[in-house]
DNA sequence: CCTTCTATATTGACTAGACAATGTGTACGA
DNA sequence: TCGTACACATTGTCTAGTCAATATAGAAGG
């Protein structure tokens, strides 16, 4: 009988309730206190088991009322949509924004532009020396107020230079249309996904609760003769996507 | 002057040494003692600041030796090459093993086949009834002896019954040829990823270390009129993991 | 030389407290 | 009536310890 830790039974008690369906969604569990009493246990060793669920991201705390199951809604990320021409309606303009609009929520994002120094990652895909300076195009979406998830697209400068990228706008054609105009239009892109756990900053931006991991995006879009001309970073928060896409059977 | 919580400093100082690269992958963190002399503070002040940089996977903790800093290395997985014929050299049989054995690594799996009652994931996803008992052909898969990804394909009873596909061997010529032959050719996917923190399960198969979210890929074959076939769950840890996919700008 | 035991340093688990921070509701005062 | 102040319950931070578990190094013994 391998006998566990009390900090990991107490874990595993409510995470089975809450798996069963015994505790749902917004259900508040009983007090640190309470727990301890019931457990035979001192406070601390309780913290320490509700501890695990947080960042198993189950359970959120809430001073001084208590600890509630989390509750999550998701929104399905489609990488693939992306590829296909925008409809020309003037109000239904943006991906986002349509299927959003379309689920009957309320989107709105707050855009601001900056020249920034490329790092590593960047660099590499956009194919620059790390260093350059380059254009980012960083949005952070919200539906219903609350902040979704984070889209930087990043630009070589002598390619958008003087152009409407460069203004913290909304650009109802879109970014990429204006790149067409330019004569960098896009044909093929890749697509990477990074999962981990999210930097001090993306949890400050996206106002994360502890244990939440985050899939990274790059996006990277290339013409047709294989030059990378943008690099898309979405930063999308766990317990808020899923990412769909379709395959057929070509080749 | 926001003065934060010692804890809070204390991984910062110590997030923000590891992000500079001041230190490196596998270098030794001083002592939970040593920190909390430095910082003034109790062992347990430091411990707590300590598991933060654990469940953000940045250090991991060896008793009795110490904290060292995380290595990590990423395998590329790419959903799309699977829509790829298989090449005919038989010892090449297996796309995760010619993935892994081009880049000089051992590879290996462990197959185990059951059959189980469909939970309503798989249940919507094959189109059949929640507790419908189905195939589940269960594999986890090894580097150099390491467990990688978890990789459970889930077939409808009647479509493989008395087929390889019930025996715990490896089929050369891969479960999807074999539906082929029973008349069950795939023809289409959709893939889901969902990012999440491990259940119990999943850290005891894959040997998960804490503060390592996962990506768990529904890949979801379908006939030519539209039948779902096969509905096969990978889990990607995602400290092991980079997925890729590309996209060509067709409609 | 090889094996086996033991000491040691380190993290893991836990206790029994203290005081701080913070929403909510209630009682009180203008 | 309307606000203000305060009490309260709850989680957050922190202390100063105890004892347990464990891998390694070194000592002891054959």
């Amino acid at each position: 009988m391998e006998s566990q830790p009390a900090y990991q039974r107490i874990a595993a008690t409510y995470r089975t309730r809450i798996a069963s369906g015994e505790l749902r969604a917004g259900d508040q569990l009983p007090t640190e206190h309470t727990i301890a009493d019931q457990f035979g246990v001192a406070r601390q060793t309780v913290r320490t088991g509700l501890s695990l669920l947080v960042t198993e991201g189950l359970i959120v705390a809430r001073r001084p009322h208590g600890y509630f199951v989390r509750q999550r809604e998701y929104m399905i990320y489609r990488p693939q949509e992306k590829s296909r021409p925008r409809p020309v309606t003037p109000e239904m303009v943006d991906r986002f924004s349509q299927q959003i609009a379309a689920e009957g929520r309320v989107p709105s994002q707050r855009i601001e532009v900056s020249m920034v120094q490329a790092g590593p990652d960047l660099a590499e895909r956009l194919r620059v020396e790390p260093g350059t300076t380059i254009v980012a195009r960083r949005r952070v979406r919200f539906i219903n107020g609350e902040p979704t998830n984070i889209n930087d697209s990043h630009f070589p400068l002598e390619l958008v230079k003087d152009s409407e990228i460069m203004s913290p706008a909304y650009i109802p054609r879109g970014t990429d249309q204006v790149l067409v105009d330019r004569g960098y239009g896009q044909d093929r892109a890749i697509d990477e996904i990074l999962i981990r756990m999210p930097t001090p900053d993306e949890i400050h931006r996206l106002e994360l609760g502890p244990g939440t991991p985050v899939a990274v995006h790059y996006d990277t879009g290339y013409t047709a003769d294989g030059r990378p001309v943008r690099c898309t970073v979405n930063v999308l928060p766990g317990d808020r996507h899923r990412i769909v896409f379709e395959r057929s059977w070509l080749s």
